[in-house]
RNA sequence: GUCCGGAUAGUGUAGCGGCCUAUCAUGAAGCCCUGUCGAGGCUUCGACCCGGGUUCAAAUCCCGGUCCGGACGCCA
């Protein structure tokens, strides 16, 4: 049974006349009327209507659909019949209808949109919530992200690379880390892939990028930060920040364009059409953010990070000025930025890094690094952590190291902005966040 | 972590001192119904977060706890 042909729902159309075929999936409805059954079998492309009359339809097939439980998995092996009165010119007369896994009720939560839920219950029973179409939905644009990253970034020459999530340093300072017991010794788990990245230069891979996990241990509790998300991340060797800015715009631009082509059919389930951003996108100065924020009423001090008003302010009037979303502000005060940020050479004081935002929301930071290893060794003095700690941080650029560039987007912020989802845990399949660990 | 809201059937809600033996929807069980597409009609089932207090009387007011939501903070 199980080898058997399968046929989505949405591989089935009225044209198909009376052929056979089968279909497999979830009992979403069941509306008797009577004389006339209407079940209603969702799969992952969509629903199909299953029709039974009870003068005509052999009536073990009546009693077994009467006896079916919302949810429950059945396949269903019938004739199509093209009929105007069904949803979608179709529905499919049954030869026969198996139970392959009864569900239990009442259910957790509703699956056909009668009733919401809250985003608590719903993460509560995931796999059910999953069950939803539109829900189903942002799983398949992010798979069309995903596709479309790798496909860009293959393009432009750069080679996929997995990392180690485990680690024995806590690298970078900033974050916080989520120590781990690794055999008889204390590890972390990764908050950025960036030093394996800047080694690969070291090594002469080029240009590389790493799609997967990061954590951070850091007690946030809002709706745009999760302690588990996915990292978009490149380090290409002789670029500058400019170079992978360029990069950046492009690929956004590009994931855009190829998920409005490619997803048309998720997007219109959610209702959502992505704006897309044209390169090349605003570059605003931190100097300038600050002063824009200022007239917008915030009370700001140059060198600090900008606050989340502020964000607001200065993500407003660029969209009435550019009437783009996205744009990058540069030139980062260096002390805000992590020590590896290479700084301007006629003005240390500011760094090539770079953050691109989505009017009021960080999607990706990145800077040119620093290459030097006695520069390096003293900008990690400045920041008041310890050169020794990253001796074999430090070992790579001892030995031949190109000047390269970088940074990391956040997959599930991309996909917030795309979709124009407010919570971020939506993005996720099961999100880990301050107070959720399962499932 | 701070501030502000909130917690009522499986799910989502109304009620905010006595009219609550708690509203409505959805769901479940049963009955009627041959074109539903949030089907419809009738019957039944199912809930006041925990602890303390005030009061003749608490779902309702007060205190503590737990949990949830929002904003902010923290944050490559």
């Amino acid at each position: 049974m199980h080898s058997e042909r399968r046929d989505y729902t949405d591989q089935i159309t009225p044209e198909m006349g009376s052929e056979e075929v089968t279909i497999a999936g979830w009992v979403h409805e069941i509306r008797d009327l009577g004389g006339i059954i209407f079940m209603l079998v969702r799969d992952r492309e969509g629903i199909a209507q299953v029709t039974l009359f009870k003068k005509t339809t052999p009536p073990r097939l009546v009693s077994a659909v009467k006896s079916l439980s919302r949810e429950s998995v059945v396949t269903v092996r019938g004739r199509v019949k093209p009929e105007k009165k069904a949803p979608g010119g179709y529905e499919i007369v049954p030869d026969e209808i198996q139970l392959l896994s009864k569900a239990a009720s009442p259910l957790p939560m509703d699956t056909t949109g009668k009733v919401d839920a809250d985003l608590e219950t719903r993460l509560d029973s995931r796999f059910i919530d999953l069950r939803r179409p539109e829900v189903h939905a942002i799983f398949r644009i992010r798979h069309h992200v995903l596709q479309s990253v790798r496909s860009f970034l293959t393009s432009e020459g750069f080679i996929e690379v997995t990392t180690p999530k485990v680690v024995a340093t806590a690298t970078e300072g900033g974050t916080a880390l989520f120590p781990i017991t690794y055999f008889e010794r204390e590890a972390f788990l990764n908050q950025s892939p960036q030093l394996f990245k800047q080694m690969l230069m070291s090594a002469g891979f080029d240009r590389v990028f790493e799609i997967g996990p990061i954590f951070r241990a850091e007690e946030h509790d809002t709706r745009k930060h999760l302690n588990e998300v996915t990292s978009i991340d490149i380090e290409a060797s002789f670029a500058d920040h400019n170079d992978v800015m360029k990069i950046l715009e492009r690929l956004i631009t590009h994931v855009y364009t190829e998920v409005c082509r490619d997803a048309e059919k998720s997007l219109n389930r959610l209702k959502v059409t992505p704006e897309i951003s044209e390169p090349p996108f605003e570059r605003l100065k931190y100097a300038e953010a600050i002063e824009i924020a200022r007239e917008g009423g915030e009370e700001l001090v140059w060198g600090e990070d900008l606050t989340t008003a502020a964000e607001t302010i200065i993500g407003e009037v660029i969209h009435e000025t550019t009437k783009a979303n996205h744009y990058f502000i540069i030139d980062w005060p260096t002390e805000t930025k992590p020590f590896y940020a290479m700084p301007h050479e006629n003005e240390p004081e500011i760094s090539k890094a770079f953050d691109l935002m989505h009017r009021n929301i960080e999607i990706s930071s990145g800077a040119q690094r620093i290459h030097n290893a006695e520069q390096l060794t003293e900008r990690i003095k400045e920041q008041g952590l310890e050169p020794e700690s990253f001796e074999s941080y430090l070992k790579p650029f001892k030995y031949g190291i190109p000047p390269h560039a970088g940074w990391g987007l956040g997959l599930e912020r991309l996909l917030m902005t795309l979709l124009n989802i407010e919570n971020i845990r939506n993005t996720v399949l099961f999100p880990r966040d301050r107070k959720r660990l399962s499932p």
